[in-house]
DNA sequence: CGCCGGTGTTGACAGTGACCATATAGTGGG
DNA sequence: CCCACTATATGGTCACTGTCAACACCGGCG
């Protein structure tokens, strides 16, 4: 398991509870209100300086800890990604039924996800893409895949208790299977989120609906399916 | 079906295809700079200016066609949308079985999203979401839905041939049985994009398998799963 | 005790989104 | 044919941003 360690910066060898310098701990001040910012206004493009406004330090104090409001934004997403982890093991605790818990883990995905949809979108959002030219938003990319390591140990259980038609010891099929998964709760998250998904449809009608069918397409064997068109793959004008 | 009228603003009753005053069509070239900005920089954290740089008009010539920057984002994501919907019924042009369709549209969907990851990001991210407080972003939104319907076609279509078990005649069913196709296609294109669908698989195999499943699901009949937990509703402290 | 490096502060700069008033160029009414 | 009118484009301006650079603080270490 990976800790984000929001506390406690690189101290060489001092233990991590003691008082930093000046603020106390302004790291970890800075990710919480960074933290309540997008919570509150739903919405990341709050300055810098106002997060240091509200840590009560001046604009520039966070430049000590972050080296660009990139990576405070990348250690908000990891802390959403840690919550998003615990949430879901704390679903699933005590449940031998895979096929239930995976169905259960699904909903309480989607209703965290939907319960801060700005802080949702940060996850999955700039700090996450590897776009940004130079480097790595290491701590939300290791924080989600420790929340999709929860994903994936469901399935691999049910796969070994042949709830889920895949082959208990093949790792790449339980990671495509969890692939699949991923995808729908993933999925249906973000098209809540946006407003596309219904309207007309209550929440757990669609969560429902959607985890449903996707139960069902891991219990039966996979159908193989035609090969689609090869030809697709740059013939599209899209760009 | 929605037309994003890219050229052509508000005129009364002139015919659209008469150039416009000064420039030319200045609202289609600085959809057309901006969509390239995006596709070059992978990212729409550009400037409106520089958007005006590139078509070469004044850097305030952009506000008499779109009240603020996040208007001309909705208007390229609209573009997006439209080429999205045209490529899905490229795709399916021609087919009967709406199981080989839908697998078909789905892995063409994914591969136009990877083809232009920031276009497709922007599509479904804040041009989207009715986050901000006053105005929808009413054109990607048509748009989407466009989209959508050619999906929702492709379910009904198999839901009346037998092929999904879904009721042909129950409208509500159709666009659920939607949502979960859209919810798989889209999640995985994100999670693709992102960086945290694999590594280590091909995009065809992570593909196939997906939408494998998926149809799969959408085959069998929805089987009833236990109801979850709805304490969970508001129990993490996920704010 | 005096240095030192991690921490926070002040100052500055180029660039941004959004507004204002103003100039101009086509268009429709006469 | 001419002129007023309105959509279109321009330059100017303002508050604000992210980031850089130089400086002030302070506790621990030699």
């Amino acid at each position: 398991m990976v800790t984000v360690n929001t506390g406690g910066t690189a101290m060489p060898k001092i233990r991590s509870a003691s008082p930093p310098y000046h603020h106390g701990d302004l790291r970890r001040a800075l990710i919480d209100s960074a933290l309540a910012l997008v919570t509150e206004e739903q919405d990341w493009t709050f300055s810098l300086r106002e997060v240091a406004r509200r840590a009560g330090v001046s604009h520039n104090a966070p430049y000590n800890h972050f080296p660009e409001k990139r990576d405070l934004l990348d250690a908000v997403a990891a802390v959403g990604f840690e919550r998003l982890r615990e949430g879901l093991l704390a679903t699933i605790a005590g449940i031998d039924d895979m096929a239930a818990a995976l169905a259960m883990s699904g909903e309480a995905y989607v209703l965290l996800g939907i319960g801060n949809p700005a802080l949702y979108r940060l996850m999955f959002g700039p700090a996450l893409s590897v776009s940004g030219g130079g480097d790595q938003p290491m701590l939300a990319r290791a924080a989600g895949a420790e929340a999709r390591a929860v994903l994936q140990g469901i399935i691999r259980r049910g796969a070994g208790a042949g709830t889920f038609a895949v082959a208990a010891e093949d790792e790449r099929a339980i990671a495509l299977a969890t692939l699949s998964a991923w995808s729908a709760v993933h999925g249906l998250t973000m098209l809540i989120i946006d407003g596309v998904a219904g309207p007309g449809f209550a929440v757990e009608e669609m969560i429902e609906r959607v985890i449903g069918i996707e139960v069902a397409g891991l219990r039966s064997f996979s159908a193989r399916i035609r090969r689609p068109i090869r030809a697709w793959r740059r013939k599209g004008d899209w760009r």
